[in-house]
DNA sequence: TTGCTCCTCACGTCACGTGAGGTGGC
DNA sequence: TTGCTCCTCACGTCACGTGAGGTGGC
């Protein structure tokens, strides 16, 4: 009676959850919560409820985080990492494949560029604020903080302003 | 009895939070709370209350927006951006700004190299993937998801393995 | 004075964090 | 059988989202 409610182990070579935790570098409740949003659901229950984890899925947690540090929802990670018993047809299979592979790269390229964008950003700060360490003028109150600044008469780096 | 319990109007161009959060894009709620923490505090008050900040304060909100997409918690980023009535000293003061923009100089390269890295790592995925489209496998419970790959005998490259 | 903006609670939400009390598995 | 791991609630937290009901300012 109670067999028939859980499908029998797969022969697959499968870990339980705090072993696949510490593998994957997160921890148990992270995993139950992707599990109660379908995001990563475990390969196997056992008859007393226990979860069992294939190895290889610690690549679709990292993916998750990846597209997490990208900005996602997790609802929006969902969408783009469907669960493996939706759909048997191939052909649909390798085309949402496919798809998600190439959204994560536009996301990752926008992303690189901006953060370059902003790095240069900085440097440009850091060479002004050499500048300013040579300066009799000090950012306060009455000279609206140097902005902007009273040598050149010209805006400040956006970091500097953020800072003075 | 009342404009003496609030100083006064200090002589710079402010606006209302309102215009502000539609300058920053952003929203009132965040403002406050910012300001609850002593993130980002309004350069004057008006008697009835209202908040008034300086346009150049964008920058301040652009750079807590960077360091938390960087992963930095709102309490880290008080630390790395203190309050401007903090410390008078000119030498202390050039000496946090420097601090401030080299820890974010650091944490975007790495966060860069670590975008880089998977970019490769999403490109060789895709030509992976057009090999897969002529294969006659297919992704299933009993190859184990196509892990290892049936014709390389390899492992597959982390991203498709996620989604296999 | 009217309308629009702003104010302060205060409860809701997302993605977990952290126990409490109880059970499974080598 | 013992110890360790796992289970399911369930309340807490961070960074806001979203009204409710009331007041300020050109």
């Amino acid at each position: 009676l109670q067999r028939s409610s859980h499908p029998a182990r797969p022969a697959l070579d499968l870990i339980k959850i705090g072993d696949f935790a510490r593998l994957a570098g997160t921890n148990l409740r992270t995993l139950r919560y992707y599990e109660e949003l379908g995001l990563l659901v475990p390969s196997w229950r056992s008859g007393g409820g226990f979860r069992f984890y294939r190895r290889e899925d610690i690549h679709r947690l990292e993916m998750i985080r990846e597209l997490q540090g990208l900005g996602l929802h997790l609802d929006r990670i969902r969408e783009l990492l469907p669960a493996r018993d939706g759909n048997p047809d191939r052909r649909v299979n390798m085309a949402r494949v496919r798809k998600a592979l190439s959204v994560q790269d536009r996301l990752l390229s926008e992303r690189i560029k901006a953060l370059l964008a902003r790095r240069r950003e900085l440097r440009r700060s850091r060479s002004k604020l050499a500048e300013c360490e040579r300066c009799q003028h000090s950012p306060r109150l009455e000279n609206n903080y140097c902005e902007p600044c009273q040598v050149t008469g010209l805006a400040l780096p956006c970091p500097i302003s953020a800072l003075f």
